[in-house]
DNA sequence: TCATTATGAATGATCATTCATTCATGATAT
DNA sequence: ATATCATGAATGAATGATCATTCATAATGA
């Protein structure tokens, strides 16, 4: 009997979540495709079936994480007070990649792009999409003229975007780097790339 | 005819100096014991009389790559104007890791810390000296008496660190981020953790 | 029964590491 | 000065392990 097409794709996430689990520990080239056996319950040859080669599985799982990224800042709330709104955001983002294996993921990402034109390829086209976003909620606190950039957009989004990761990466050297103490510091870091109409620059 | 200790040191640097090229385009697991032996002209057993394997050129890589960060930051010149002292060197320090191979370089570290405990505890290691560095520059500022610490000192550390890894590690997949147009940027968040005495918080 | 899914041993490639051998050079003896 | 030796440096083919991938076969179920 036909696998349904939401069928095949399901058999694909077990795949995958097996597969995170192992990168997590050893890492993408480490883990082997027997680790990834072990790990979904699944034989090498029915692995086979469902991707075209390790790869490929690589592939799908950096898109899977790096999608999570950009749907998380997706529903950056349209609030009154926007600032605050972009603060939360970058906070809860960074705290939610701060668990579970995901610094360690993190680094693999940003190593593999390095070398692997496809990963980079991708990850670059999501990291465009998540400037952009940001570009267009920092748009939007200008338009309602209770603050000022003191930047570009782009420049303030890119900043914004490295804080948040070099924190999740220092994560996994310095495990006892709390993010909820680091909160206020965040806060006045972000906070201080806009002034008030009157003060400007 | 024995070689002197100085030639041996010298024979390592140069096979690391070899390793370090391969290292930045396959990263370390794709990186084979041949590609090494290419690019320093030397063959695979000698390189085996001065390394016990490949684990210990990652690891002699590795101590190298975060030395140079640590004494980068030694040199934190002791001028009067500490706060400037302070975003020029992180300025600086990341503009020179965002040269030649060197963000991908610290991806590969970053990686290879979260699942191999003896990069990861050379990486810790580094990582406590940069910090205490940067909070005695810190105290030095407090003492002085012309600025007061927003925060810990800690925290600000970290959060300055982690500012320049995510800036550099970002660069690997926004090739267009230059660090140049980032500066003023930079200025203002750095300097927003500090106050004048008065205001205070 | 037959179409499809799943298995896991077999294949072939790649690699780290080893080791028998060669090479280079300085010391020693004639 | 020349020939011989000794020592350690350097070579690179051979070894053995590990893996990704394939495929002949078995299970499943409509």
């Amino acid at each position: 009997m036909k696998l349904s097409e939401h069928k095949i794709v399901e058999k694909k996430a077990e795949i995958l979540t097996a597969a995170q689990v192992c990168f997590v520990e050893k890492g993408f080239h480490n883990t082997t495709i027997n680790d990834i056996c072990r790990e979904s319950g699944m034989s090498a040859g029915n692995i086979y079936r469902y991707f075209d080669s390790k790869e490929m599985i690589i592939e799908a799982f950096a898109m899977e994480e790096l999608q999570w990224m950009t749907t998380a800042i997706k529903d950056l709330p349209s609030s009154p007070d926007m600032l605050q709104a972009i603060v939360d955001t970058a906070f809860w983002t960074a705290a939610t990649l701060m668990r579970e294996g995901r610094p360690e993921l993190n680094a693999e990402l940003f190593a593999e792009a390095g070398r692997n034109p496809r990963i980079s390829a991708i990850y670059s086209k999501f990291n465009r999409q998540l400037i952009t976003e940001i570009c267009l909620a920092l748009e939007e606190i200008e338009n309602n003229g209770l603050l000022v950039l003191r930047h570009e957009r782009q420049s303030i989004a890119m900043l914004i975007i490295s804080l948040v990761d070099g924190l999740v990466l220092n994560q996994i050297i310095n495990t006892d780097l709390d993010i909820m103490t680091m909160r206020p510091v965040i806060e006045t870091m972000v906070t201080s790339l806009f002034a008030k109409p009157a003060e400007d620059r």
